[in-house]
DNA sequence: CTGTTCCATATTGTATACAGTCCCTATATC
DNA sequence: GATATAGGGACTGTATACAATATGGAACAG
């Protein structure tokens, strides 16, 4: 891991930017899947590489849980979140919803330097993208959406939206398939256009296919053993489908 | 302050539990104007008042911030949050588009029981209110719209509510005048009844104007001594009223 | 060989100590 | 009398110590 070198480089001095420094160093990490949900974060191993105490590790561990991008279990620490296959659906639903809401807000706000930072945004995904650059593309289509919302000029919309995107991250990092990082490339272009255009339902008809686009390649049959369907295995009914209650 | 009975009555055993508490008791507390805008909360006395030491009382204060109910200042302390008109307008704007949002999934998803849980906080708002109970009825208040968002069983949507809602309580205490607590109480009422009635257009109408009703309420004018207004206090034009600080 | 119990180890939860910063006031100087 | 400066007090920022808890393995009984 590159990590403590970064940490150690950007040593800020201000007591805010240091803890800001190490929740951000840990969320980009997360993001860009090059920690892998499940992953255990010792507080002893993170202050040791962040040369730091385990209370400003505690402090990052604390605010990435209510970020929903680590799990905090007491007595038992913090792993990298695993989202279910239902916290997935609610957080691709909210999506759809909270930023095609938020369209008209973009498309009367869009404004020059708008314009050229998500175009570069783009350019430098699709790059990416062809460079073979997988952490870094994941990282762009994320900072893509992120930008996007900040466009309306409503700060709280805007994190909202934030923390999705971070979010979906991470549930393309469990249940994503090589064609789930690949596709959107393309429709960020797509969508920027037709908002620069002012067409504002094609704009959400065409949010709404690249989210639920992505939420197709998901797979959620895959190997998750969080908490086995004992029904299936076991139910009276043996394999054929059993309806699971709650 | 009959705080500090509360958190020992309820000290939970569990260790998160217990950072629950104390994070609800604050919250709470700002929500119905107990802890007015701009009031300190230095981590002494509130670790005196629930029995802790500052490690928990600093944790609570952390998360607190997040959520934009207190502001944390470097060396220099936690306060409750008094919002800027700026932001007290973005968390209303984001709220009608949010709240509007919702109402499809809303209609979509009411069952019985939520309509009695919602009829009940109506009703127990409009008691408060008759009695003259301003915390409690304040308190409900923002519990109704809370409880609402969470009829449409999509997670991040109704935390991201239950936030803006809390929100709005602190800027009501900040800009509010007796009327803006006062008003709102009808609206539940109708805005449930359309709801539940299926009527998905006009109720996003009531809650729009529910929500615009609260915004023209507030009074951005007013005693506002967080910058002085060095203009209107030495401008070339004097001093047409001034008001006495703190 | 299987299953259970107990202990050692590792890791977290909480409190406290110490250092650093800011603010306010008192004092001295102009 | 007004302003600048130095000192004291109060509070926060960070690290560390200690206690509590879970985990994994080893020993032992069946």
């Amino acid at each position: 891991m590159a990590m403590e070198s970064n940490a150690a480089t950007r040593a800020e001095r201000t007591p805010r930017n240091r803890d800001d420094t190490i929740h951000r160093a840990l969320s980009e990490a997360i993001v860009d899947h090059r920690l892998a949900p499940g992953a255990r974060l010792p507080e002893d191993a993170l202050a040791e590489a962040f040369e730091v105490s385990r209370t400003s590790i505690r402090k990052a561990l604390q605010r990435l849980a209510l970020e929903h991008l680590v799990t905090l279990r007491t007595n038992r620490g913090a792993q990298v979140a695993k989202p279910s296959p239902d916290e997935a659906r609610e957080v691709f639903a909210a999506r759809r919803l909270a930023e095609c809401a938020l369209v008209d807000w973009v498309v009367d706000a869009l404004g020059d330097d708008d314009l050229t930072a998500l175009h570069e945004l783009v350019d430098r995904e699709r790059r990416a993208q062809a460079d073979g650059a997988q952490h870094e593309a994941i990282q762009l289509s994320a900072a893509f959406h992120i930008r996007l919302a900040r466009v309306a000029h409503n700060a709280p919309f805007a994190t909202f939206i934030e923390q999705l995107a971070r979010r979906s991250s991470l549930v393309i990092a469990v249940y994503g398939s090589a064609s789930s990082v690949g596709c959107e490339c393309g429709d960020h272009g797509e969508i920027l256009a037709l908002l620069a255009g002012g067409e504002r339902e094609r704009a959400r008809q065409w949010m709404t296919r690249h989210l639920e686009g992505i939420e197709r390649s998901l797979n959620f049959d895959g190997e998750r053993r969080e908490t086995p369907d004992f029904n299936a295995l076991f139910g009276r009914h043996g394999p054929t489908q059993t309806a699971s209650e709650e």
